[in-house]
DNA sequence: TGATCCTGCTGATTCGATTCAGCATGTGGT
DNA sequence: ACCACATGCTGAATCGAATCAGCAGGATCA
């Protein structure tokens, strides 16, 4: 643990024989308004350089309560790629901004979550990330509402709040240009839960594309297959729909695990993915790339999302409260009928 | 952003009418050997409560040089769930410890990587982790030598630094046990790559475990189907494999996605798991979960890895180099024939 | 020759907590 | 009545950088 000890702005300063004021001054790129002769300014920068001097966060925080860093606050229950996308973007975009990402999971529970809120106010954070797993209305906790927070995958309609989110409306509609690009001669279902109940947002939207895409193609939605997002869901609802004698052309699951329940459902009767039935999807997962035929989804972009989302939070032009739509990309498969 | 001016240690002391110094020695539990009344120390107790007074930690820092928080740094391209679950077992630990998680994702590119190293021991943190997403070997960035480092799901063999890992070879042994609980009247096959190349040091361990364990019970491995460890490689390896006329009771999938394709390729032929054939795999996933029939997996800890290397970061019983093995539970499915 | 201005720098203070060294009291012993 | 000692607290320095106010010294002008 032998460290070696780190040079000081006095270090500095002393080596080029100026005081520390004046080495500060240089080095925080002040020495116009301070009238520094350009030779003294060398000095400085060789013997910053010379000494591989890095200043001390804790000092200048200390002065001028900035940290460079941002804290992100999830309860992204672990498991889904989730929160290692986001947390790539976002990291990847502190790092532009020169900053460093804190994180806190507060696993969903209120009172650790205000823990961590705390923790990292403690640690005057530069500004916080508050994000959901779910794209989902939330009530923020009090301590934040008061300091830099941009919201990840979540609203509040409450607090105003600037927020971050995947363009699901959008989305919808891309889902549905997708299929049509192929060959869908007869039904369009969609599989999935879209009762309103749990907060999710991102059900309703994706239908209302949905459905003003197909209207626009003078198709229509036959049906909606209701079920909870998940594989045994799904697999349950379209294997009832397919014993009862239900048929169709095309599927738009509501995201990756109910596109592998249907999979698993389709192969089940004998369906051949996408000779008898078209499927898209929604979440762009790494599953959506393992079925086979590998299925076509629009993703969630979580990368962009936590990026956008720290830009956000960095960006000093301190506008108002405001909500960025990201647009969700297609992760292209072959799980839609070619067009002849 | 009104935020609240902080109360610093000086307001605590002036309320209880006692001096800074006496202030923080209470705070800091040091009553005792400081000889301090107890009814003075009830006062700056309240006084502190009062005012709710919570100590600057850029002001301790500066003093002490420690920051209570580890640095996690990683190569994690994105997507799979390991960085997240792993920060997850990290989050938690430090929590415990009341310490916060700085993270930084290197992408494998070594430059990046050094530039994190430099911004995290910049900012002091108290230790870090080095985790890497596949087991392997690695040779930790120069300046990272002389500080706390712990080395995650990775082994420096010319440093000797302490490390945790998942135990694979218990973990083959255990895939095993969980095939031979079942009913299996055929030839058992490993399916996945083990050649050394790549670094992984993962599948040799397993494959040890596995052979031991079989030649234990008397029986042995019929063979290796060896192919990368994704879902299109294993497919096309066991499919060639039936196709050839191979039969198999029993497959060991050294992980998820490779179980993946050998499902998708099972199937294709007709075969039913697990009355045709019994599958065991690594990973834990929740791929895993959603394999019809669910998958017998032996899981790889993350959140214990991340959980363990942070308590052997902070732990200051200093104890010398160690490598740390964490045993993988069995995520148990219907994958394996049931014994009559 | 002195008043004024510009140039180029520096001293001293501040941020908030930690910590060493030491200073008043009060108590006990002789 | 005087010294020794324990008790209970405090002053001042320190960590490293940022920053305000201001000071020499030379040039410029009347």
């Amino acid at each position: 643990m032998a460290t070696v000890r780190k040079s000081t702005l006095s270090d500095v300063a002393r080596r080029a024989g100026v005081s520390a004021t004046t080495a500060s001054y240089i080095l925080n790129g002040r020495s116009a308004q301070m009238r520094i002769a350009p030779a003294t300014q060398d000095r400085v920068l060789k013997a910053a350089a010379d000494l591989r001097y890095r200043p001390n966060p804790s000092a200048r925080s200390l002065r001028t309560s900035t940290t460079r860093t941002v804290g992100v606050i999830s309860d992204l229950v672990a498991g889904g790629s989730f929160a290692s996308q986001m947390l790539t973007g976002a990291s990847a975009a502190a790092r532009m901004l020169a900053h460093l990402i804190v994180i806190g999971e507060s696993q969903g529970d209120p009172q650790l979550e205000a823990l961590l809120v705390e923790e990292m106010l403690d640690r005057h954070v530069d500004g916080i990330i508050y994000a959901t797993l779910a794209t989902s209305e939330v009530s923020v906790p009090r301590p934040l509402r008061q300091q830099r927070v941009v919201l990840l995958n979540c609203v509040d309609r409450a607090t105003q709040l600037p927020a971050v989110l995947p363009d699901e409306y959008e989305g919808g509609r891309t889902a549905v240009a997708e299929l049509l690009a192929g060959e869908v001669p007869g039904e369009i279902h969609v599989v999935g839960e879209m009762s309103s109940e749990g907060g999710s947002l991102a059900g309703p939207l994706r239908l209302d594309g949905i459905r003003d895409a197909l209207r626009e193609a003078g198709r229509d939605l036959a049906g909606v297959l209701s079920c909870p997002w998940d594989v045994a869901p799904a697999f349950d609802v379209v294997d009832g729909f397919l014993r009862d004698g239900g048929r169709a052309a095309g599927l738009v699951c509501l995201n990756d695990r109910v596109a592998l329940g249907t999979f698993q459902a389709l192969a089940e009767h004998g369906l051949v993915v996408p000779d008898d039935v078209s499927v898209v999807s929604f979440d762009g997962s790494e599953l959506a790339g393992w079925l086979r035929p590998r299925l076509t989804s629009v993703a969630i972009p979580y990368a962009d999302l936590g990026a956008r989302a720290v830009e956000m939070l960095l960006d000093t032009k301190e506008q108002g409260p405001s909500v960025v739509r990201v647009p969700m990309p297609v992760a292209r498969g072959t799980s839609v009928l070619r067009a002849r």
